[in-house]
DNA sequence: AAGAGGGGCAACCGCCTGGTC
DNA sequence: AGACCAGGCGGTTGCCCCTCT
């Protein structure tokens, strides 16, 4: 089946924007709000595709958008959630805060990729060019795994022939589910649609689909595993001081410790009665969204940022 | 000073996914 | 269930600018 294209061609404008598009699509988006694409070219008097707008807006025209150089722990952490997503660049702009994933992606293909080639790593797949294991790695989880099975990684292995995996090779150790995540057991957590193993009592070990633990010494991840800030909270739900506590949960945790979806959370004590959701993203240490109410999270501005903050968050330590 | 070559990056293309009807 | 649509994504292209000769 083939496609009716975005926009009508024959009456688009193509190439570089120029100043007169980027005042017209600025002004249209500071009144009407980002959305609805397709239309806006029309409404807002410009003769462009609404993808090309969506892309000029996205890419360079945002306010929040950081500009000038990437920063020495920038390019760090590019190349740790490269090591862990593969070319997953929304997934990894979305733990950059200001950056996209096009200059991400960019920037990882004119900068990143000679600098690992120059330290003798290869930079797919993060190891020495010489390791007889470097063909054998496999990308970290694909969008696709991560979308089509958003319930809890024992899903994602039945994506990922082969499904035996009980090792987290992506950094130097193995973590314990139980003993990353402690509190998961004792706060009754919903598992309802996967029971594969998510919150069993005898401690199973997981490692991200297709890495090994060989060759991982090489590079220094500073990857770490380990309680956020939040879950500190809810660890102490039970106390009669805590400010916030977890009321339930959308989905099943997830063997890194995380939830796949906002949390719900009840607040208590002082700011009793702003009960609403919680991204993912304040398990990272940042503040709650507005009001404590679901959405789209004022941190990450983004829903890749949910992804990225969901999945791979405590492995980078908050 | 001018041309060649390469790097950097904005923009485009085509495919995928999720939502709606 | 499947067709259709909008939005989103990763890969690629092509232009501009800088450096080198």
């Amino acid at each position: 089946m083939g496609r009716s294209p975005c926009c009508e061609k024959a009456h688009t404008n193509k190439g570089a924007w120029t100043k007169d598009e980027d005042h017209r699509l600025i002004d249209y988006i500071r009144l009407h709000g980002e959305g609805c694409w397709r239309s806006l070219p029309k409404s807002a008097g410009l003769l462009r595709c609404g993808k090309s707008c969506r892309l000029r807006w996205i890419n360079y025209l945002r306010p929040d958008l950081k500009r000038g150089n990437f920063t020495e722990e920038e390019d760090q952490l590019i190349i740790k959630l490269h090591s862990l997503l593969g070319n997953k660049w929304s997934l990894i702009a979305g733990r950059l805060p200001g950056r996209t994933d096009n200059e991400i992606k960019n920037y990882w293909n004119t900068h990143i990729k000679r600098k690992l080639i120059g330290r003798g790593l290869d930079p797919q797949t993060h190891r020495p060019f010489n390791s007889p294991t470097a063909n054998e790695t496999a990308a970290a989880l694909t969008t696709a795994d991560v979308k089509k099975s958003p319930e809890c990684l024992g899903c994602v292995k039945a994506v990922n022939n082969p499904p035996i995996i009980t090792q987290f090779g992506a950094v130097s150790q193995t973590i314990d589910f139980n003993n990353s995540y402690p509190d998961v057991t004792s706060t009754k957590v919903k598992s309802d649609s996967c029971n594969s193993g998510t919150t069993t009592d005898d401690g199973p070990t997981y490692r991200v689909p297709g890495q090994t633990n060989m060759g991982q010494e090489d590079i220094n991840l500073e990857l770490t595993i380990g309680l956020s800030k939040f879950q500190g909270e809810a660890r102490n739900s039970t106390a009669s001081s805590a400010e916030s506590r977890v009321v339930g949960l959308n989905s099943s945790p997830s063997p890194f410790g995380l939830f796949y979806e906002p949390m719900k959370v009840e607040m208590v004590g002082s700011n009793k009665g702003q009960n609403g959701e919680i991204c993912s993203c304040s398990e990272l240490g940042f503040e709650m969204n507005s009001k404590g109410q679901g959405g789209c999270c004022s941190n990450c501005q983004r829903k890749s940022g949910y992804l990225i903050s969901r999945y791979i968050g405590p492995l980078l330590g908050s």
